[in-house]
Order: structure tokens, then sequence, then C-alpha cells
DNA sequence: CTTAAAGATTCATACGAAGTGAATATATTA
DNA sequence: TAATATATTCACTTCGTATGAATCTTTAAG
């Protein structure tokens, strides 16, 4: 069970966007590859699915670049992993297309399943990217906000 | 964001002997392939895994077959994805081998997504292998038992 | 003590999603 | 019109996952 790169690249440029949201020339793809290391035209595919999504907006020309549409207090992590992964089969049941499975109306499996990956994103959505961001003192208590959110001791190494 | 194959059928197997955990004869590997569409070889391999976790037990030669070590009712189904599942990477800065981030350490992105899979395990460790194939009766309990466990809203559809 | 039935192992391959980057097109400003 | 930015297309690579054929090993039945 994994995110993609695609989703992390996302969050990446995401957050670079809200770290310098304050400057006068927007972010630029090249700058934020160069930051990361990754390839600019690879990058550029994450930044026009973004945009297309409605997290940023991109202006082209000398001068151009990229900006968040909305301040980084309001956009959930929860919803922009939505949008970048695009594969929530947690099992083969999940989709109606491939689902071969004999005991499929028979069995919890597929609601349980989906109880728990919703638990996932219900995490991520009482985490906004400014949150991410933050400077350090404020990160106690974006710390303590998701433990309110999740209700849940805190979380305990996975092995492996 | 999805589980493997590999643990989809592990636990169809682990269910498949719970169900069948009564019976004399013990429960068969070709009976198992056979009854989900899938080729036997292939089984073999997740049943030999499953063995070597210890969840079942097997035993060779004509009469033999698989059996669950502990009752259904004490199987765990966060348990067994956590062995089923052999990669929880999350985004590239969870395996230091391999994270190349450069702001690793500087934002909070890890921490959050160790919860939210924190969280996620722990609505799996709510159920156990009987509640999934408990009969039509028993299932209200099961369902409620997983709310209790998570704390959160009843889980709303996941888009797309 | 041979045969049938069961799990165990090894090997090779198929497959598809994800990732990568070169080349080029398009837009905008100075 | 030149420079700088995003946008698009194409081809290719890479890797985890999945798959199954063939064969070996163990055990009980007769």
């Amino acid at each position: 069970m994994r995110l993609t790169h695609w989703t992390d690249y996302s969050l990446r440029v995401l957050m670079f966007c809200a770290v310098h949201a304050r400057r006068e020339q927007p972010v630029t793809i090249s700058e934020i590859a160069e930051a990361h290391g990754i390839s600019r035209s690879h990058l550029t595919k994450i930044v026009v699915a973004l945009s297309d999504q409605g997290w940023l907006e991109t202006t082209r020309g000398r001068g151009g670049g990229l900006r968040l549409l909305r301040p980084a207090a309001e956009i959930r992590l929860g919803d922009v992993v939505r949008q970048a992964e695009t594969d929530f089969t947690m099992v083969e049941c999940f989709d109606p297309g491939s689902n071969t499975c004999r005991i499929d109306g028979h069995c919890r499996l597929k609601g349980v399943l989906h109880s728990a990956l919703a638990s996932y994103l219900a995490v991520l959505d009482g985490v906004t990217l400014a949150d991410l961001v933050a400077p350090e003192a404020v990160r106690g208590a974006a710390g303590k906000r998701v433990q309110m959110v999740t209700g849940l001791p805190p979380p305990r190494p996975v092995d492996r």
C-alpha cells in the first residue's frame, strides 16, 4: 500500500508554492524541478494536472509561473490526495469491471476496507497545506490537531 | 493507493479456511484455487507465506491440507494486512534508502501520513476474520464495532 | 512398497502502471 | 523579435506484481 510518486510530487509542488506565496515573482516549474532534482518536463505534467484540478493558476511567458488559487490554510491534504491518486482499488471487488471474486456480496471485506480508507482520508482532511509548511513554533498546534481528528493513540511505527 | 492481489488472495484463503474450519477434512489449495479461479501454483506461494507467518498450518500427503492455527475470532485483519503487504512507503521520504527529498525534516508530511496509515490499520484491527465471514444475523454488530474503533463519522463514498 | 494426493520449490515470462526525458509547440512580456 | 515561461506529444525504460509450467518432496492408503 503506497501513494504514487505523482502524488508525492504534487504535494511538494503545492508546498513549494505555499512557502513562496508571498513572493512577488511567481514560482516557476524549473525552480521546483531543480530544488527537488526532478525532470522539468515530467514535473510540468504534474503542474498541468494540478492546474486542471483548480489548485493553482499558471501564467505563461516571461515573468510567468505558478500561484496557489486559494490560501494554503484552505487546502486540505485529503482533497489533494483524492485527486492526485488515480486508483483507490483496495481489493479486486472494489472494481466492478475486473471483479471476479466468487463470494462478492457474501463477505464484509469490501465494507471494512472502505471504512479504513475513509478513516485514512479523514486524517488527511484534518490537515491543510499551511499546517505542513508552518514554522517550528506552530507545529505543536498542528500536531495536536491531527490527534484530535483521528481520536487514535499516537501512531506506532509500522514494522518493515 | 491500493492493496496488492497478493493481500487480497491472502485474505480469501484465510476466509475460506475460516468458513470450513469445522470440517473434518482440511481445506486444500486446489479447492480454494478452483473456488476462486486462481492458478494452483500461484496460490501455493501465498499459502506458504501465510504458513510461514503463522496463520495456518499445512500438512502434506493424502488427506492433508490447510488449517487455521487460531480461531477466526482471534485473527485481526490489520495484522494480516501488515504482513501480507510488503510496502507501506507512503511517499519517498518514508524510505531512508531512496529518499532524495530536499526538505525532509522541514515538513510535517511524513508524520501526517504515518498518522493516516495508523488510522487505516486501526480500523482493520477492529475487525476479525470471524466478523468477515459471520452469517447475516451477526453483521450488524460487526459494523457497529468498526464505528466504535474509528471514532469517525460514517465513511462517505470516495469519489472516482 | 507402490501409488495417489497433497504441499513446496524453482524457473521463466507476461504485463501494466509509473516514471523519464527529448523534442517541439504555444503564449506572453520586455 | 528575442527571451522566458508553460503545454503537448512521443518514445522508451523500469520495476513490482502477477502468472503458470515443470518438478521435487512428503505422507497416507491399499
